[in-house]
Parts: C-alpha cells; structure tokens; sequence
DNA sequence: CTACACCCCGTACCATACTACGGAGTCAAG
DNA sequence: CTTGACTCCGTAGTATGGTACGGGGTGTAG
C-alpha cells in the first residue's frame, strides 16, 4: 500500500501540516506508523477521515462532537441511533443560535427605522436605547 | 458627588470586578481616579457605560464595535451615521450568518430524515454523507 | 484594635481551532 | 555530494471575552 508523507496528506485534504498534527494531538487522528527517521507514514484512508473532519465541520459540529462521530463511525456493532442524535441535538443548537440571531435582528431592525441620519449623536435613538435597559436579556 | 469603588460598580452594573478592570485594560472604560491608597473611584455613570456595553453586546457588538460606539457617543459633532452604518454593517452581518446556519441546518436535516434508527453504523447515510464530498464549502 | 470584607497588581488560565517559530535532522533530485 | 524542500519536536502566539489566583495592603464595623 501506498504510504503518504504528513504533507502529501495535508495537500490531499486541503489541510495544513499543522492542522494534522494538531488533529493527532487531539485524538481526531490516531498516531500513525512512523519510519526509522520518525516521519509519519500514513495510510491513504487517513485523507478520508480528515475530509469527514472538515464536512462535520461545516455543518457545524465542535471537534469534540466530531471525534464522538468517528467513534461511532468504527465502532462495530453501534447503531445509527446515536449518530442521529448527534445530528438531532446539532439541529437543535442551529436552531437556538438562528432564534438569537433573529432576535437581535429585529431589535437592530427596529433602531435603524428610528434612526434618522445627520442628527447629532446626543440625540441618536439608537445610542439612547443602548443606554436605557432596552432588549435586557443577554 | 457619590464615588463608587469597583465593586459596588461591579454590583450595580451586574457585572464582576475582574470584567470592569478588564474593560479598562481594553479601553472601553477610562481609568478612574484614585484615592491614596490606589483604590479605584468611579463616578455614577460608568454604570451605565458599562449597562451601555453590556447592552450593545447582546445586540451582537463584539468589544472593538462597542469601543467605536462609545467613541461616538461622546465625540461633540459626530452624527449618527457612523452609528447608524455600524448598525446596519451589524444587520448584514447577523443576516450572513443566519443564512450559513439555515444552511447548515437544512443539510443536516436532509441526512437525519434519510436515516432509519437501528441501522449500523456501516450503513448509516449520515456517516457515509460525511465520508463523501457533499456540503463542499466550508 | 481586631477581624473580615474589600481592593491592589500581574499573570495565568478557560474554551475553540488553529498557526507560527526555531533549530535540527532527513530525503531525493541533479 | 550538495542543496533545497520537507519533516521532526516543543512551545508560544492568535482572536474573543472574560475568570481565577496569590500575596499583599486597606477600610470599616463592632
């Protein structure tokens, strides 16, 4: 089997060298066999489970959650069950940070339509709202 | 005028004593005369500086904007449109990323209602979307 | 006058996800 | 056999917004 240097990895993923070795560090990736010089060999497959890493990602999922995923993902007699919940609980968590978001939207929203331009700022309504205990809930 | 020490700021404000020294250190609250014996005194209405901070921070402000902020509340002949662009620089912004996390959102989505619970792991389209190229962007 | 709460300062630490640095050793092309 | 790219390691720095610690001085109520 083809083995591949901690760069041709790296280059292959989309990755830096470091963010490798960082992954390593982190128990994302497992140690890998080393030659007599001690570089790192890899195993081609390792590129896949980097890629995983930064899809996972993508959709919003911690390090930490991702390495629950990889877990899961060998683990030989688990069900999807707990990957679905992962996802379940992620949706979730989208869910709660877009419903602050909007929140703070609206408020934002309802300050500019106040807010006419040219006045001088000791008038401004929305540093007057900053100032007075307007949306009090952090 | 009644002086306050940190922590009946810290009190007031609801915040703690470490934060108010650690806004100083950031410059978003000027430093405080003293008494002899080098304890902070505070006039009454960095209270509401710092009510003001807290504020502008649930809208979303990280502390650099908030710094921008106060810099304008203040500044004799400034207008309100440079608050007023912040503003709507900060919409756009919050608008941006709730458009990443419906993203996010609808794909994860997508895998869960193609995953039947009790199926291993092998097997489970959430893993195997994950291993693939789909959701290319991070 | 003695507790005890409060304050001082600098520094280190938390989480998150990397990124950079420096000095040394290694690999492969020419 | 040299040269340049690549790799090794540990440590430190980035950004964000604080929080904690430790050893010391201060302020005030009883």
């Amino acid at each position: 089997m083809a083995m591949f240097t901690i760069g041709k990895v790296a280059t292959q993923a989309g990755v830096g060298v470091e963010t490798i070795r960082f992954y390593e560090r982190e128990g994302l990736i497992k140690e890998p066999a080393r030659r007599a010089s001690g570089y790192r060999q890899y195993e081609p497959t390792v590129v896949d489970r980097i890629r995983f890493i930064r899809h996972a990602k993508a959709l919003g999922f911690t390090l930490r959650e991702i390495g629950e995923l990889l877990d899961l993902r060998f683990e030989p007699d688990s069900r999807c069950d707990e990957v679905f919940e992962l996802a379940e609980a992620k949706i979730s968590d989208i869910d709660e940070r877009i419903r602050k978001l909007r929140k703070m939207r609206r408020t934002l929203a309802g300050l500019t339509r106040d807010c006419k331009r040219g006045r001088p700022t000791e008038e401004c309504p929305i540093l007057k709202a900053l100032e007075s205990h307007e949306g009090e809930s952090s």
